[in-house]
DNA sequence: ATGAAAGCGCTAACAG
DNA sequence: CTGTTAGCGCTTTCAT
């Protein structure tokens, strides 16, 4: 059997038709607002619809042939304040322009996120956000597939939104200078985790200490290593280091760590992150950050996504760098 | 028009079934593995299928009557870590069981909320888990919807999962105590915004001053004021009440500013949140908090959901309390 | 072991 | 202004 039982069976165009005593059409009519109705005819529709408890069957309406408005969301996690806040400006965005989003929680697992390719291709998805990790799959190929990367995949033909990190490595480095510091050190991803974008923070670093005539210093961490691990990683670099009087970490996770053990120690180093979500700037006020626009970035992808369902593809490779802002730390009065 | 164009069409049984020279029948057999195949028939089916780039229509399959294996989740907003880390975990455990999740940020508006409602009827949902915050929705009270609620929405009739919000107050007072705190006080939302079982978290903590023969000092605060505002009511309870040692605040995000403003003032105040994001954890692990259980509520709505779907109406009305439990700050070696 | 045909709920030509 | 009819892609009797 598989059929829908009988009891739980939910009111259809007929049922509505039925009790209205007019034909489903008339009530697709009324529904879809379309030719030329009586208003007579209208409110009865109305009147039946709510009798009924109706509701329209979008799988049926998506079978036709209609666009399915299901936009695919396939982010690492959610539990990341970053992609909490992307993900749900996303669905804020797309849902006043009638899209509905599928949640893809790819936790950067190459495997999962194909299986959650195949699972949108069937569900009809007018098209996909993606702010995954992997930029060595083919799927993401399909020609005519509307398709915008959040800050990752470099993959020619994919349209990418993100913020100015070469700016954003610039101003945080700036800020650290106007506000005293000389020796400034930087603090990013070992390669192999980097995101493609990771290291032109690290350039616009670089840049401001040779305009300064000062000598970079990055220092490499595991960004996945526990917490016990981070601390002696970040423990060697400030006992191996006294000089320094500035860092700049390109991750507001790390940051906020190094900020509460220079704290601990004494050390009076200024320290400015990277990222600036909503968690972060709640959770740990204190903290210097440059802040990504991430409302921006999803207003930004979604006009793309939008232009890309409405067949212009021509936006295709394109690459979109927001602007980011440098945010202070809050004084507590 | 409004059909999809042509050269956008994907390829359907049809397709497929010529493709392979064999009857769309055939193929649908193949993929649903059922009825009796020949091995020659399968190999050149499956053939067929990569040769043409199917994709299964879900939507014909969900019209044709089954289900549409479809789950709405309805939470305030994902930007909160709390929401980020249950609709994560929420989603990754519906996946395992073959569900996709559609993502509803209701933004605690009940217009909003009644929006998805009908969207997600429309859309088919097998189900729904909700988290937002209107209790009075009539709409919830459609019958054989299966539906269950995180923490909220009190109406008889619908099953609710939440943490032990009395185990919680009594917990974070508990360890205070512990800790050398004799002047324990105790910081909440202020009525009008109080989630339904808030109090708990409150009678917690009364119940255990009463236990040591202490007086019960609640403090209610705005929890959504903005910073300026937050900062100056916890100023007001810190300079007012100069003789507490011990804070219990219902809310990780009011008890790490709570936490910094008494570092910053040289107040040797015991404090103890609550939630234990893992947003928090990371950014505040300094913070002593009362951690929920999200992983396991997660797990539980969904096996209260699919017992629901599959016509298990008994959990009706029922209320599963998971255990939270206490966890100490990390010291930094 | 395979195919033909009917129908899920909806929409849009085409009539009237 | 309204109804009739066909068909979207798929699954399943019912034949063969």
């Amino acid at each position: 059997m598989a059929r829908r039982k009988a009891t739980l069976r939910r009111p259809t165009l007929d049922d509505v038709a039925r009790s209205a005593g007019v034909s489903a059409t008339t009530v697709s009519r009324v529904l879809n607002n379309r030719g030329s109705l009586s208003d007579k005819t209208i409110s009865r529709v109305h009147a039946a619809i709510r009798e009924t408890g109706y509701h329209p069957n979008e799988s049926a309406r998506t079978l036709w042939g209609k666009q399915s408005r299901l936009i695919g969301l396939i982010f690492p996690t959610t539990q990341n304040p970053f992609y909490g806040d992307m993900v749900y400006e996303l669905e804020r965005e797309l849902y006043v322009r009638g899209y509905k989003c599928l949640l893809c929680n790819s936790s950067n697992d190459s495997a999962q996120e194909r299986q959650f390719l195949d699972l949108l291709l069937a569900n009809q998805a007018d098209g996909m956000i993606v702010g995954s990790h992997n930029t060595d799959i083919q799927t993401y190929q399909q020609p005519n597939l509307p398709l915008v990367a959040i800050d990752r995949i470099t993959t020619r033909s994919i349209p990418v939104v993100s913020s100015d990190n070469h700016q954003g490595g610039r101003l945080a480095t700036e800020a650290l200078w106007k506000r005293g510091a000389r020796r400034i050190g930087h603090i990013n991803s070992i390669e192999s985790q980097a995101a493609p974008y990771s290291y032109e923070r690290r350039r616009g670093y670089e840049e401001v200490l040779q305009e300064k005539g000062l000598e970079p210093k990055v220092f490499p961490i595991d960004w996945s290593a526990p917490y016990q691990g981070k601390v002696a990683a970040l423990d060697s670099i400030l006992e191996g280091n006294p000089e320094l009087d500035g860092l700049f970490i390109a991750d507001d996770m790390t940051a906020s760590l190094a900020l509460a053990m220079c704290r601990q120690r004494g050390l009076a180093i200024d320290i400015v992150g990277y990222d600036g979500s909503d968690a972060v700037r709640k959770f740990v006020p204190d903290l210097p950050t440059i802040v990504q626009p991430i409302k921006l970035m999803a207003r930004k992808a979604v006009d793309v996504l939008t232009r890309e369902i409405s067949g212009d593809f021509s936006v295709a490779g394109t690459r979109y760098s927001l602007p980011v802002t440098f945010l202070p730390e809050r004084t507590m009065p």
